[in-house]
DNA sequence: CAAGAATGTCGTATGTTTACGTCATACTTC
DNA sequence: GAAGTATGACGTAAACATACGACATTCTTG
């Protein structure tokens, strides 16, 4: 009984967490803004310009493929990736409303007991 | 030479990912949302109302504190948790301006030569 | 100062992620 | 259809994350 305890947590909670997880490693952040600025992409591209080899890039697609954050559509031999922007900007409200409540938290004022 | 190519990947990019991660478990999210509901906390209080031990919970405050998101100002007894508000607005402008970048893209559009 | 209470630290078992080489598959082109 | 090319799938080793019980530490209170 170790590890994910997943019930137990809303599925907000579990759900921004997924999202966060994908972000968590800094070549699916490169890769998601590497996607952003093309007009095109193809996957032996975006390995071509990360220090990883081609089976990682793959498989950071994959699990960005996972929850349909990215697209590939087949195009003969290559491969068309490509953001899914409405479940981007869908994370980006997540976010914004996480944010929102870590930013205005009332506690620790100067009325607050603890002196921090 | 496992895991963990750091270099390579731009600073911002390492930034992001590592506030992602602290972000890709829903103990943490948890955690950061109880926070910022309360005027007052301690960490025992936090640990009965999660479904983990005492030291698991523990365990995930230090790695909010680690990245200084958090802060425990120890009270005779019992630890006063609180977050660290500049720095959870930063995250937010980071995490805003990269979901600016993902949202929108460019690529795919009806001129695209791909069809997605 | 002894007893109790609130937390952090350590050790450890298990599950997950990362990274990559090699192979299999599918498409183009000659 | 044979040769070449672009990708995904599989297998595997090492690093990391998660969860928790047991112990240590520190403070209060009688």
């Amino acid at each position: 009984m170790t590890y994910a305890k997943l019930s137990g947590f809303t599925e907000e909670q579990q759900q921004l967490s997924r999202l966060a997880k994908v972000l968590a490693h800094p070549a699916r952040v490169a890769i998601v803004q590497l996607l952003a600025s093309k007009t095109t992409c193809i996957s032996g591209d975006i390995a071509a310009e990360l220090p990883l080899s081609r089976t990682t890039v793959s498989q950071h697609l994959q699990e960005l493929k996972a929850l349909d954050l990215i697209r590939g559509d087949i195009d003969g031999l290559t491969v068309c990736y490509c953001l899914n922007t409405e479940l981007w900007a869908q994370a980006q409200s997540m976010f914004a409303a996480f944010f929102a409540q870590a930013t205005t938290t009332t506690a620790c004022g100067p009325a607050d007991p603890c002196g921090c």
